[in-house]
DNA sequence: TGAAAACTCTAGTAAAACTATAGACTATAT
DNA sequence: ATATAGTCTATAGTTTTACTAGAGTTTTCA
């Protein structure tokens, strides 16, 4: 299942991708426009500036903004900064790796097996999507 | 994250699937080979045998056995019964779908358009994936 | 027939993850 | 100055996950 987390953060920047002029949205109109909220998705927008997708402003007339074009913006980046990891079982992950407790034999491992076809075929959408592609 | 029921459920199976004439196999073996707690891998097989991909047999000389050949054992099938929606979100599943309370508007909503192709990448893995491919 | 082997079922629980909320704090614009 | 708006830390409630306990039932075979 996806996450609150994700789906919030994918509305909120969709919400921000339509924007014209990057000027900076406050978190409440954001929260009440996606009926998030406003607490929750403070954490989530403050999660996507740490890692570089929004910029902020404080003070009167601030917000958040997007920081680069919607174009340059891949699903995968997001998801991994909202939902982690893209593989489903870590010993397949590309960026989360790690090996299993159980499972002597990954090579013999049907889940294994299974699993890399799985993240391959995310990994697919992902890569072939960006921000611009979901408005 | 594939939960361990799938896991051990995916592991089990295809233990099963290499055994010979289909002879009933007592859980504590299964549980032994695959390094999976017995009392765990009870109720996965349970789940199994309810939902029609194992037979099991009563009494000495029982245990669990695959009812059909692992060419006819479909992933789609396997994942629905362990992990329950293919879909990350129930507004794309095709079996389990349900709308969002948020979201006024399906087709426009972003989350949707992109977990729809996911689902159909996965879907696209699991109906091109029969036990015997995991082997 | 009876006892051991093996599956069935209900219930419960500890830990982790997820979702959300509260409140104090800091920076900015005007 | 002061109102505005993001930042940070802590925490509480809920749900899910991963198991465990234990009694009960069915079957087989000597």
């Amino acid at each position: 299942m996806l996450s609150k987390k994700t789906k919030y953060g994918l509305k909120a920047l969709t919400f921000l991708a339509k924007v014209k002029n990057r000027e900076p949205i406050q978190i409440a109109e954001i929260a009440k426009h996606e009926n998030i909220s406003q607490k929750f998705l403070e954490s989530i927008l403050l999660t996507l500036r740490r890692n570089g997708l929004l910029g902020s402003k404080k003070g009167k007339g601030g917000g958040y903004y997007l920081i680069k074009e919607p174009e340059d913006i891949l699903m995968t980046t997001v998801m991994r900064v909202l939902e982690g990891p893209i593989a489903m079982v870590p010993c397949v992950s590309l960026n989360f790796y790690e090996k299993c407790d159980d499972c002597p034999d990954e090579e013999e491992c049907s889940v294994h097996k299974l699993m890399l076809q799985v993240r391959d075929s995310a990994l697919d959408v992902y890569r072939n999507n960006t921000l611009a592609d979901l408005l």
